[in-house]
DNA sequence: CGCCTTTGACCAGCGC
DNA sequence: GCGCTGGTCAAAGGCG
């Protein structure tokens, strides 16, 4: 791990940076800001479709409880990059090219299948009772699902994304002056995580890597600010025009093929999504085995002619 | 009282 | 084998 790649996309200017656009494969749709409709509109998108994280008081309904330091925030969502199948993408690693640590892909592939992808919805108990508190299997080799890794413009480290998340740990990453926080999502049947890191080169971005699909539909969606039901279709927060409140929306993506259908459709991640998972460790995807992998956050955020 | 964060310890993987 | 680093655990304490 010593050697990883510690460039930091942000500050290294990542639009142009190789080990970004090696990404297109796998998600990567471009450097972007909200803000920049003409931006959007050369991806066939709108604000509406941005992943723009949520501040924290959500549930103030907009209201005054937004602390004045949040209200001078600025978030926006500058790049994401999503991808499956790598191992070992630790700390810094993020940043770097999946395609090129194939080194290690070898070993990605789940030795046991209750692992990875179909464990995330098995309904089995969190990793950390399974395996017996300190008492580790060794041999075990961390799975690692699809991940997805937002580059957010933000003075807030933990942006809100509509789900609940309980932090589990915290570690001071090697050549930055900013801890990295893990959280896990706080649905005992769900395994996604997330991890925070504020870029070292870039102090006013926040790198959120996300990894595992949700199982569920929400768990506590922010303080019950909106019904179960509405909550199966992706959560997208955006602000209103003042910047200060916060509405629900329901993305309207293009209708691209089966995928505008399938926007249309409660996702909860089967078993068999998980089978999906599984089989892409052992080989790059196509692109339609990219179309059935790419659900949960991504497909969540990233519209399907991004995807293509 | 339940949920959450904090924090030190522990474990695994990797390079040398 | 050793050291470094990332990732995770779990006890303790805080908060509403």
């Amino acid at each position: 791990m010593d050697d990883h790649n510690t460039a930091d996309p942000v500050t290294a200017g990542f639009s142009t940076d190789p080990t970004w656009t090696l990404h297109d494969d796998y998600g990567f749709f471009g450097v972007t800001d909200y803000r920049d409709s003409s931006i959007l509109s050369d991806f066939g998108w709108n604000n509406n479709h941005l992943p723009l994280p949520e501040f924290d008081r959500i549930d103030s309904g907009g209201s005054s409880d937004v602390p004045e330091e949040t209200n001078s925030t600025t978030t926006s969502v500058v790049a994401v990059q999503s991808w499956t199948g790598s191992t070992e993408i630790a700390g810094d690693s993020i940043l770097l090219n999946p395609l090129a640590s194939s080194s290690s892909n070898s070993d990605d592939r789940p030795e046991s299948s209750a692992a990875s992808g179909d464990a995330v919805c098995s309904g089995k108990p969190p990793p950390s009772s399974e395996t017996g508190g300190k008492i580790k299997k060794k041999g075990l080799k961390r799975i690692r699902q699809q991940r997805v890794a937002f580059i957010t413009k933000s003075e807030i480290d933990h942006l809100e994304d509509g789900y609940r998340w309980r932090k589990y740990g915290q570690k001071a990453v090697k050549n930055s002056p900013f801890p990295r926080s893990y959280y896990r999502c706080t649905n005992s049947k769900c395994t996604v995580k997330k991890r925070v890191e504020r870029s070292s080169t870039d102090p006013t971005t926040v790198i959120t890597t996300y990894e595992g699909q949700h199982c569920h539909h929400t768990v506590g969606f922010p303080r019950g600010l909106i019904s179960h039901h509405e909550v199966s279709y992706p959560r997208l927060l955006m602000p209103s025009s003042n910047s200060q409140q916060f509405s629900y929306l329901r993305p309207q993506l293009p209708q691209v093929g089966d995928r505008g259908v399938s926007r249309s459709q409660p996702q909860v991640v089967s078993s068999e999504a998980g089978d999906h998972q599984i089989s892409n460790y052992e080989q790059p995807p196509t692109s339609l085995q990219r179309s059935s992998v790419d659900q949960g956050l991504l497909e969540d955020i990233v519209p399907p002619i991004m995807r293509n």
